[in-house]
DNA sequence: AAATAAGAGTGGTGTAAACAAAATTTTGTG
DNA sequence: CACAAAATTTTGTTTACACCACTCTTATTT
């Protein structure tokens, strides 16, 4: 269970665990977990390494705790979101096929709307992606995304085919970390609709959207717009 | 700055000292701080209450970490969003007076649908609450919540003319973790179009949100629709 | 029988120390 | 001067211990 000479921490083992005996239902919402000094004198492990393995999984919101009472599971545990994701993982996560065509591919130089959501230069130099989206070969979404050439300067057109998000974790050592969107509501006009086979007039999600790195970098934004019919936005709000 | 004998917990004294030279600015985007050690020996604390001030700093978004290279201040730390926001703290936030128009309150026995996003058994009793909610006296927003009889026995009409959320937080022990939202679009209806001073058929969000304690327990769920031509909805999410 | 006190168990806070791993700086050498 | 090795500095992981605050059960007292 938990390997002392692995490469891998204690805590992180002690955490992996934990997580599967609520993957596998050994432990279920509300149970309460064996006592910090438990674990500690079970496995020959300091108090400590126990206590950051729960912390962390309190932070990730598989467990709660109580003062003078225990850690306990939490309802949701295994039914959480993941997070953010990217629509490729998205459409993974739902049992959907995905798939993208990319209508253009450029270099272009920033408007100044963009520039100062990607925090560059006025007139700095972007790509700039035109896609179309399809869960299971039925289109949802049109994006007009732009991501820095400083930042992703051997960017190229068959990234797209795949998943944006995973090229820019392998790329960048820092990981994607938050994304914020702004979303209302607009109805599609007579170009758009047809390529997302809808009626012109037809309501649709107008969102905007900029990812950022654990630093606060931003790393594209993106302009979209969705087609709710076939599609619906899922979004998760932590408090404080 | 840092005082022992203090109630408060050296660590969260140093946290709230180290957020508010990011506040003031004296520590900018990207800056490094003072190393852990230099914090432990300046303060004559250990480094073990240093690391858990600056890791609950790191998990908050404020400031992110490098082996080997130090501690540094998150470009956007100071810009983050507060995170989940009822409506009324949410208007207050952005510098608009929030109001609120109780349309109706009465105890009802849930239908199935509710129950099941409130976890609780069919035809249990909820209070049902029809609300249309202003900011700076123009209407953006009508819901129908429901609040588990269980949990808010002495549940109040006057509560929804403030903030629920500072209610639930002063009556429940477990503070209010998250919610999660389902968001499409749609066309107003007549009836509503009128209570939000808007056109027949004008588009709108109709946004589905079930609001969670740490322990996972669901504490409301609200059905509602927005008029996003005054309203611009703002989410943020983590990833992983 | 009810109220109180004591004890045991829980997570919360804090210390002191040691070594590992990664990045940087200094030093030594050719 | 340039390059490599060594030392230093950083965060990361882990241990062992001590005491506090809170919750619950049990024993004692009233």
């Amino acid at each position: 269970m938990i390997d002392k000479d692995s490469a891998l921490p204690i805590y992180y083992q002690l955490e992996e665990y934990i997580k599967q005996l609520i993957a596998t239902g050994e432990l279920q919402s509300g149970d309460c977990l064996p006592s910090e000094r438990e674990y500690a004198e079970q496995y020959g492990i300091s108090r400590m390494t126990v206590r950051q393995a729960i912390s962390n999984l309190v932070n990730e919101g598989y467990l709660y705790r109580q003062r003078g009472k225990g850690s306990f599971v939490s309802n949701k545990s295994n039914e959480r979101s993941k997070g953010l994701l990217g629509f490729t993982e998205q459409m993974i996560s739902i049992g959907a096929k995905p798939s993208s065509e990319v209508l253009s591919f450029k270099k272009v130089n920033v408007t100044e709307e963009v520039a100062k959501k990607l925090e560059i230069t006025e007139n700095a130099e972007a790509f700039e992606v035109k896609r179309l989206r399809l869960a299971d070969d039925v289109p949802v979404t049109l994006e007009i995304g732009y991501f820095p050439e400083a930042l992703f300067p051997e960017l190229s057109k068959n990234v797209f085919q795949e998943s944006f998000y995973a090229y820019a974790e392998e790329t960048l050592e820092n990981k994607i970390d938050y994304c914020s969107q702004i979303i209302k509501t607009d109805f599609v006009g007579k170009k758009d609709a047809s390529k997302l086979d809808m009626k012109k007039n037809d309501p649709i999600l107008r969102i905007e959207r900029c990812t950022y790195l654990a630093t606060g970098e931003p790393i594209e934004f993106v302009y979209s717009i969705y087609a709710t019919s076939s599609y619906k936005l899922y979004t998760e709000m932590k408090r404080k």
